[in-house]
DNA sequence: CGACGTGTTGATCTCTCTCAATTAGAGTGG
DNA sequence: CCACTCTAATTGAGAGAGATCAACACGTCG
């Protein structure tokens, strides 16, 4: 069912995305396999499971995350459209974490040898992979401070922020209506290391103040001066101005 | 006082390093334009700094951090020889955390764009380096899972397990009679989350129950079945198997 | 219509933080 | 060799953020 061409792949319209040559355009093409759809709840990579293909998220969102044996679950990061999945784990090795459909999702499929192949014959989009995926590794990073140093309340106003950006970033430009939003409380939970119940009280209590707005699975950011500083974000994530005392 | 040459690394004797082709080793040399000596304490990459260099870390222990602005500070990994340091950062950007030597530290230094010539000349390397920043963001993604997840006991213990792993890995090999450790208990704290205190108190905890030791600079793991269970780490820190119910 | 998942809310409980004070060790200078 | 200093490690006490437990509301769905 290999029904989209890459040439005319929708997410290169966008403004994120890096030009391509015709001769990258015609390799990728050449080492897709197959185009899938995955329902929301199923995973697109077990944990654990060996020799997972490479994919890309051609449209829905879904999440990395890891569990422990009793079942507590830590959601690493929120993929949208664009992002790598599986890049992490070597040739022939196991993940080291699973990745979940969030929503309805089509996904690009990718023999798992092709990175290797793209490296050496489009050495440019190997670059772009390991920056993409140096990225990957600063979204972490940014959770990792959250989860280990903010409160519950700066936690929520951070993932509101920098996941409205990411959202927003993908639509066509124009109304900061809100975006779609199709996280339910347990996911927030989990992806900020709380309770799902604190992490309900607490955002109630920021709605409260009419910091944010969440209806209709539409995320609406109404105050984010202050949900950015709560955040002890500046501008657009930039690091903060140390004060030297 | 670029002295030492590539082809004579002492980190190539490693087992963990894949062997270089006579080219690959001449690109590296080339690309190297020098190497410098850090002490501890000193940042090597402060946060928010423009255009950093990229480097290697030749010799000792660093790690990567990134602060609040009131000073909450969260350590996101620790670097050991081998490790990449700067790959994060685009070209001409700034630097999303910062990077401190641990111990008195020895790192190769690169021009920036020497990511992009490596790329382009030498496919295997570039391959490689897209590996090492995924496993490095899998390292991140394991102390998200603990500092999210995991009580302080099951923190500090899996942590103790994988660093003396990692440290155990650049060991001639032989006796597993310890290994040098240089965190103080603060470092131990901001890479789990915890307050200084609060890690203090749990390490004695696990140290009275006979699991570890920490003495003179050197880790001893006493009981690393204990340790193991209480990580909730199977094996090599493979995947936990899931029980169904 | 009953079952189920998600969201709410209140009442405890407890793990971890903060505050404070003390001890131990390494380094310095006289 | 010994006072003096500084930092890291310890330990106890009290406070608090967030977890757990328990009910209930609401919408969807078979």
């Amino acid at each position: 069912m290999n029904s989209t061409s890459c040439k005319s792949c929708p997410l290169r319209a966008l403004p994120l995305f890096t030009s391509h040559t015709e001769s990258e355009l015609g390799f990728i093409q050449a080492i897709k396999r197959d185009e899938i759809a995955v329902p929301p709840e199923q995973d697109i990579i077990r944990e654990g499971q060996a020799d997972a293909p490479l994919y890309t998220l051609l449209s829905g969102w879904a999440f990395r995350y890891k569990t422990l044996s009793d079942g507590r679950r830590q959601i690493l990061n929120f993929l949208l459209p664009g992002d790598f999945i599986g890049v992490q784990q070597k040739m022939g090795d196991s993940a080291a974490h699973g990745v979940q459909a969030l929503t309805d999702t089509v996904l690009c499929v990718f023999k798992r040898d092709a990175l290797w192949q793209l490296h050496r014959s489009e050495p440019r989009l190997g670059f772009d992979i390991t920056w993409l995926t140096a990225h990957e590794e600063s979204l972490v990073d940014d959770t990792l401070l959250s989860v280990g140093r903010r409160s519950a309340e700066e936690r929520i106003a951070t993932l509101l922020i920098l996941l409205f950006k990411r959202a927003a970033a993908m639509l066509p430009e124009g109304g900061a209506q809100g975006v779609a939003f199709p996280l339910t409380q347990q996911h927030i939970a989990d992806g900020l290391g709380l309770s799902r119940v604190h992490a309900n009280k607490t955002l109630r209590k920021l709605e409260a103040r009419g910091l944010h707005r969440i209806e209709g699975g539409r995320l609406y950011l109404l105050d984010i001066k202050a949900l950015a500083r709560l955040a002890d974000l500046y501008g657009d994530g930039k690091p903060a101005p140390r004060p030297l005392i």
